[in-house]
DNA sequence: GTTAGGTGACGTATCGTTAATTCACCGTAG
DNA sequence: CTACGGTGAATTAACGATACGTCACCTAAC
């Protein structure tokens, strides 16, 4: 490993000009002819700062923690895009964390952040928020930054709301008027969807269904679609709160010999890749999820910095309804 | 931030003993009351080890990267839960990164490595063989373990050739002769399946048809049963190289009046939660990524041991056949 | 009474970087 | 001729943890 001494011995001149030339420091000077000899002898010796002496020194590491919920929802998928190449833009390298993981591996995070292994958390954890893993988090003095509409630190977020408005409301267009909502938890961004839901329903005079609240994942879109069924009106039609959930309701309707989007429409929240693949291809709304990943980690570097944060949503781009198979205008037969 | 000093002084001892006690070192001794006394007092200020200073000292971090290829697909969740359950019983950290983002942004692996970021690098990226990133690996002393059949380093992987072979056979058994193979690319793992129902189709006096590697993906199932379509005999079940891919399968198939499974039987190769809640859900052979991800950990923390390492294949568990509802018994019509 | 050996602990150099302080030199203004 | 300011550097003290070398003290053997 070559170090700032190689360097200097190689260049003929002392570390603190080494030091200065890397990181453009003004207060120690140097003649241009010096610099030169400096960065060359950087290039010939293939010279790399080593990351935990300045860490060490400087108090920081560069690297952020992303903590999410469950890495291998493919909704995620643009969201890391976003953060890496935010990221880099910075500098700054990322650390993936599962949230599940975290729980077991005793205090994963506070670990993370005491030791100074990272400079701030970028969290996504729709499960998280009550507990006592929050109540450690917000103990340490280090900047924490959720990707959700969050009561307990500062956080950015998508504009959940709008998106139940574009699936209702297209819906609406399409002459439904029995839309149920199914799927996700109570109490979080979903709860910003349902919102979205219901102004919608009255505005267009109707009256919104209970959230059907069936969790995450394939799952909980069969639980949701069985439930809509048990509804004192049966629903033509269904926003599906969570993008995976919708593959689980296009399976079993398929099951009860219930024909999409003939028989019930269905439009998801979030759109992945996979989403164009199914049959019927599934309309959804997609979410900027990649742009939420960007801001997120400008924001947290914001924060970082010591700079005050103002909390909200990102409202461009907007959620846009993706137009598939999958929902289809009523017909009153 | 609580250092050593800060518990020595509380402990009235000096920071070799608080070194001490942290590390069990045998040379510095201690009676067990003062012993009691420092760990009481690092209870009591809360005291995490500054990793960058260790990281300094000790010239190692506890870090160890896994570079995937597309960490989005979902073959991965399994491979990643070994990999950070194996890290963690090793006391270390998982950096993850994907190769996308590593090409893009200038030598990210290389930078992980000769900056001392991380101590030995994790790697399944089924594209980058030739790639100069390779190149560049190979020229860092930090031990580069592939989760892949390699020939540049050393490697665990999973039984390709027996996912083929059990594939295959299994559609045979049910009376099927014309089987087509499709999916992926040349010279790789996958090559290793292809082998498999290579040996099995002439096991049984059959001609292999030829390799029809399309890539990844679910495109690259849809082009794959096009191509299939198109040879002399066309074929009634296909061994389908990649999972993701057979989602495209069903959707071309689907889309052309295709009936799986009764025109065509699919066997996928690599088993995601996904495959059971598609319509008609995918029989598939379940590799054991998990182990893969466990005994990678393993075999790196041995080659950064300095012990010598024997590449191998995991050949326990087996690749396990999941019987569902994409495959069925050929009928004479 | 001296000393060898054991016990329990301390002091400090070191890792590679950064940045504050110091310093030598030169040209020029007074 | 001296003082002074500017230029171009070198020295060095941290940052926190580790481990080597040292040392004081006590006991017991000779």
């Amino acid at each position: 490993m070559t170090t700032q001494r190689d360097i200097a011995r190689t260049a003929g001149v002392s570390v603190a000009v080494v030091s200065a030339v890397l990181n453009g420091t003004t207060h120690t000077r140097m003649s241009e002819a010096t610099r030169a000899r400096v960065l060359q002898a950087m290039e010939n010796l293939d010279y790399q700062p080593n990351q935990a002496a300045r860490s060490l020194r400087l108090n920081r590491t560069g690297m952020i923690a992303l903590i999410l919920h469950k890495l291998d929802n493919p909704v995620y998928a643009d969201l890391l895009r976003g953060v890496y190449g935010a990221a880099s833009e910075h500098g700054g390298t990322v650390l993936l964390g599962d949230a599940e993981t975290m729980r077991s591996s005793s205090q994963f995070v506070t670990r993370l952040l005491s030791q100074g292994t990272v400079d701030g958390i970028l969290i996504r954890d729709d499960q998280l928020y009550d507990d006592d893993v929050m109540a450690e988090l917000r103990s340490h003095p280090k900047p924490i930054l959720s990707l959700d509409h969050d009561q307990h630190h500062p956080w950015v977020g998508i504009d959940d709301r709008r998106a139940g408005e574009i699936a209702t409301r297209f819906l609406l267009n399409l002459r439904h008027r029995r839309i149920a909502f199914i799927g996700g938890a109570p109490g979080h961004a979903f709860q910003q969807r349902y919102l979205g839901y219901q102004h919608e329903m009255q505005q267009a005079g109707l009256e919104p269904a209970p959230h059907l609240a069936t969790g995450f994942g394939e799952q909980a879109g069969a639980d949701g679609l069985r439930q809509a069924l048990q509804l004192p009106a049966a629903p033509t039609a269904l926003v599906v709160n969570n993008i995976m959930s919708a593959v689980g309701v296009l399976a079993a309707a398929h099951d009860l010999g219930i024909a999409v989007p003939d028989q019930l429409s269905v439009v998801g929240i979030h759109d992945v890749a996979l989403m164009q693949h199914l049959r019927p291809a599934v309309t959804a709304v997609r979410m900027p999820m990649y742009e939420l990943g960007q801001a997120g980690v400008h924001a947290l570097y914001d924060l970082m910095a010591g700079n005050p944060h103002t909390s909200g949503t990102i409202t461009t781009p907007e959620p846009e309804l993706i137009i598939r198979d999958s929902a289809t205008t009523l017909t009153n037969t």
